[in-house]
DNA sequence: ACGATATGAATGAATG
DNA sequence: CATTCATTCATATCGT
């Protein structure tokens, strides 16, 4: 599995600096942006920082360079690097998922246990570690690329119990149906939310409309 | 926002619980999700208050009107507010992030619109003519976007006196007297697990500001 | 031409 | 509030 799908997609030769913009290319005049077509360049630029330098998650600033850098070789956002590396890393941790699991084909640990209409308050406190920082040591936090070998690879899934794994399965059983009609109120909230706020000292950046209370 | 996709809500009309064995995603317009999908009405309501009224974090006071409105025109919870407007807010900056440099003030390269950097509060045309919701009955009037910000009376938080807001609280509004020392505002349903982390320590990003080239 | 797959984009939900 | 995960939609690309 795991088709990379290497560099082999040879896309037109993109416009470049000309302006044209529409790297898709193809089109004489179409939607410009359909949606960013990365080039050979660009992908393989970004699969170097992915493998090599065990980048997963770039920061705001990373990001801000890595888009101004590939810049170069087409035109880029940095939302583009952005989706670009969470897609990646989803991907490759779905596909790891399946494969991996080869006990239970499909075991759907269906926990009836809502967070928010959660019933014990276990939740919050004693959730397992893990399932999402699987393995790729960031090591030294600077990447910098000085990472000789990205351990990227298997994913710890099963490690633990992953009883939450899938979270809920059935939350959506709020009334409408078959006369339970639990509640509507959402139970149960992020306990920062409403907890305290008291030092809540809102800061309008936006210099919109502010409202205080 | 959102150029062309405009994904319906259009929510299970039926509540069968388990999850198929299909892999899913195989109908257009199946989205027996268990997530809230909300219906463009309910977009266009949001994105009033959040722009037009500045609503950003809405207490849940406030959370419990919005909802309670909002679910005129579909199943909604108050949990679903409270994330909409988390979300909103956090991509919002988080776009403002990844584009804005460091050095120049601003600099829009190119595209006109783009999601990541305009949000317009105008809503999308339906994809679908609106089907008969089943299991609410869609109050007859309005549905069809026309109801630019309904009734309902104004909603004190704008930047005026909040002193008057709660007036009419349907449900038993938990303190909450003006100033702060706001408690759960979980209409009495909200028991377990105050784990009232006052001070939370703001983790202070990675600081390290590493990756170059 | 289609259908399948790969993948960009979007967003609800959740965690820290 | 920032960051991340999961899921889904939309579309580009490729195979037959």
């Amino acid at each position: 599995m795991e088709p990379q799908q290497d560099q082999n997609q040879q896309y037109p030769p993109n416009e470049d600096s000309s302006g044209s913009s529409s790297k898709g290319g193809s089109y004489p005049c179409r939607q410009s942006s359909t949606r960013w077509t990365p080039t050979t360049d660009q992908i393989r630029i970004l699969k170097d920082l992915y493998y090599n330098n065990g980048v997963r998650s770039p920061s705001a600033e990373q990001i801000q360079r890595i888009s101004a850098r590939l810049r170069q070789y087409g035109k880029i956002e940095g939302k583009n690097v952005f989706y670009w590396f969470q897609n990646h890393k989803a991907r490759e941790r779905q596909k790891k998922r399946f494969t991996t699991s080869s006990d239970v084909p499909m075991q759907r640990s269906s926990v009836p246990n809502s967070p928010w209409k959660a019933e014990d308050p276990l939740i919050h406190s004693n959730k397992f570690p893990s399932i999402t920082h699987p393995g790729y040591s960031p090591a030294s936090s600077s990447s910098a690329g000085v990472l000789p070998v990205p351990q990227m690879g298997n994913y710890g899934y099963g490690s633990l119990n992953m009883e939450k794994s899938f979270r809920d399965c059935s939350i959506s059983s709020s009334g409408t149906r078959n006369g339970v009609s639990i509640s509507h109120g959402w139970v149960g909230i992020d306990p920062y939310y409403s907890s305290c706020s008291f030092f809540d000292k809102r800061k309008s950046s936006y210099g919109t409309l502010e409202q205080e209370q």
